[in-house]
RNA sequence: GCCCCCAUCGUCUAGAGGCCUAGGACACCACCCUUUCACGGUGGUGACGGGGAUUCGAAUUCCCCUGGGGGUACCA
């Protein structure tokens, strides 16, 4: 056995995944649970996760979007052991930077007999395609060019054609066991001899990922359903390569809300929009992972740790979900009230930038995301929560403008103006005595409305955070100015 | 068209023949708490797509239909 086998050999219970984006757009919530699914059974299994890049088609793939998808990903706390940036036993992991590769492995195939060279032109498919259609049959690949004469390619060649590698796809019934969907059966004679390498030399992906797959030792891959239909392809390379068989395991899609694939009219598709928005990406993931599979002990808030401590791939449904904003607003808002307040400021910061926030002291800064983040179930709610807060005057609403002007407001704001003089405004007890005080402290007029007024003379509005604390944060200055303002004076 | 996958409350799901007069979570409604909005608490509305078959017994097994989804590329 030479030094290299012994480094790159493997105990054959080894788990290895993977997570194979290709680089065309963000990262996608479908990808990102796909991707999360991955790593725990990884973890779980105390195996390797790895991260692959699928650029082949190097026309839509961009470096932005790499970026993008290792973030979220990383942002998500799903770290790869292996990747691209980080190197790793069985690399690259960029399909771009491995095209000799699977050029070396396309001729064994060819050399071997199990694919050829094919020199159809698309007009000369598009024709075949369309007899299909006339003839109401599916269509397949006629296979005319498998048994090419040398002199036939070197015409072909003269005229300028450059050929498809062509895969023989064997006919046969192919029966695979799906982790997640059960036995599997298909009819690989509907199939035809499919692209494996295009006329630019380039891999296709049904091609590319075997090669990968089956480089890097991958022992399960675990994917979107909407690769079912590859599966017996794939298989039929790994068997013509004498590969062994990675075991399956197809998850079901995520739908928007009118089941339909989830695309940007319905709003974030990709993770880092979510985050934009102020998800929480532990809560995000949270979500992400209840879509299809289930906590053995119904407890649906975990953490990822917790998460992969309960895993297991049998607990996935195998049927697709629909993406539903109402469950993920809750649990971020429960994420968001579980988090330390001087944490949930530092996440809060970029939301409440546009104001002048040397009003106050960080200490006050917190007190303020700490009196409004009750009902706040996304991060950027924060910026109009906490905006009377800030500037000296504040901008009234319609129903606070006819609190101001009913007729008991001048008689219980007169009275507050002395209030506001009583208040000992870094103690928050005493203000929540003084208040308590004096919203009886009226003949005939409701407590109810003794607040509100007050309320609306400090906010502006009538919802808000409590109003002691708000009391004690705007502190004496900005109270009594306030109380006047609304007085008219 | 052809191939494949899926099918329990609005949504995510529990359920692997009797434990199911189908359980939980979100949403919704009501009440309680309360200086507002909320948070929290309590309770409630709400589902096995339809039809056959197997069985003493079916949400659970089988078949058909219907519905939804995916694939059918020199995209991945």
């Amino acid at each position: 056995m030479s030094y290299k086998q012994t480094k790159k050999g493997l105990k054959m219970s080894e788990v290895r995944v993977r997570i194979a984006p290709s680089p065309s757009g963000n990262l996608h919530v479908g990808t990102a649970r796909t991707a999360l699914f991955n790593y725990l059974f990884a973890k779980k299994a105390g195996g390797k996760f790895v991260l692959r890049v699928e650029d082949t088609d190097l026309e839509r793939s961009n470096e932005a979007y790499i970026k993008n998808i290792f973030d979220s990903l990383k942002a998500m706390g799903l770290n790869w052991d292996e990747g691209p940036d980080i190197g790793g036993p069985f690399g690259p992991y960029t399909q771009s930077e491995k095209f000799e590769t699977y050029k070396k492995y396309a001729q064994k195939l060819i050399d071997e007999g199990y694919a050829y060279e094919c020199y159809c032109t698309q007009e000369e498919l598009e024709e075949e395609k369309q007899t299909a259609i006339n003839e109401k049959k599916a269509y397949i690949y006629s296979g005319k060019c498998r048994e090419l004469t040398e002199s036939q390619k070197t015409k072909y060649k003269r005229e300028g054609r450059k050929p498809v590698i062509r895969f023989k796809m064997p006919s046969k019934i192919m029966k695979f066991k799906d982790l997640i969907k059960g036995e599997l059966e298909f009819n690989t004679a509907l199939m035809g001899d499919f692209v494996i390498m295009k006329s630019n030399g380039t891999p296709t992906y049904n091609f590319a990922v075997v090669i990968d797959d089956m480089q890097m030792q991958m022992s399960h891959i675990i994917r979107g359903e909407d690769h079912i239909s590859n599966t017996p392809k794939q298989i039929a390379i790994y068997e013509a390569l004498g590969a062994k068989i990675p075991e399956f395991a197809h998850v079901g899609m995520i739908l928007a809300p009118d089941r339909t694939k989830l695309s940007k009219r319905h709003g974030a598709t990709a993770v880092s929009d979510f985050i934009e928005q102020g998800y929480l990406p532990e809560a995000f993931v949270n979500f992400v992972a209840l879509l299809g599979w289930t906590p053995s002990d119904g407890v649906e808030i975990k953490s990822l740790e917790e998460i992969i401590k309960d895993f297991s791939i049998e607990a996935i449904s195998p049927s697709n979900s629909i993406f539903e904003f109402d469950k993920l607003n809750w649990m971020n808002g429960q994420y968001i009230r579980s988090l330390p307040n001087e944490e949930l400021t530092k996440r809060a910061l970029k939301y409440i930038e546009k104001y002048d926030l040397t009003e106050y002291t960080k200490e006050k800064i917190e007190e303020i995301i700490a009196a409004v983040k009750e009902p706040i179930t996304v991060l950027s709610e924060i910026t109009d929560a906490v905006e009377y807060f800030f500037g000296e005057d504040v901008e009234c609403n319609v129903e606070a403008l006819d609190i101001l002007n009913a007729s008991e407001a001048k008689t219980i704001l007169s009275k507050a103006l002395n209030l506001a003089n009583q208040f000992d405004y870094n103690n928050h007890e005493q203000i929540i005595e003084k208040l308590g005080e004096f919203r009886k402290s009226f003949e005939g007029i409701k407590p109810k409305t003794v607040m509100w007024t007050l309320r609306s003379a400090l906010t502006g509005r009538l919802k808000g955070a409590d109003l002691s604390s708000i009391i004690s944060i705007l502190g004496k200055e900005k109270v009594l100015h306030r109380i006047k303002k609304a007085l008219g004076e």
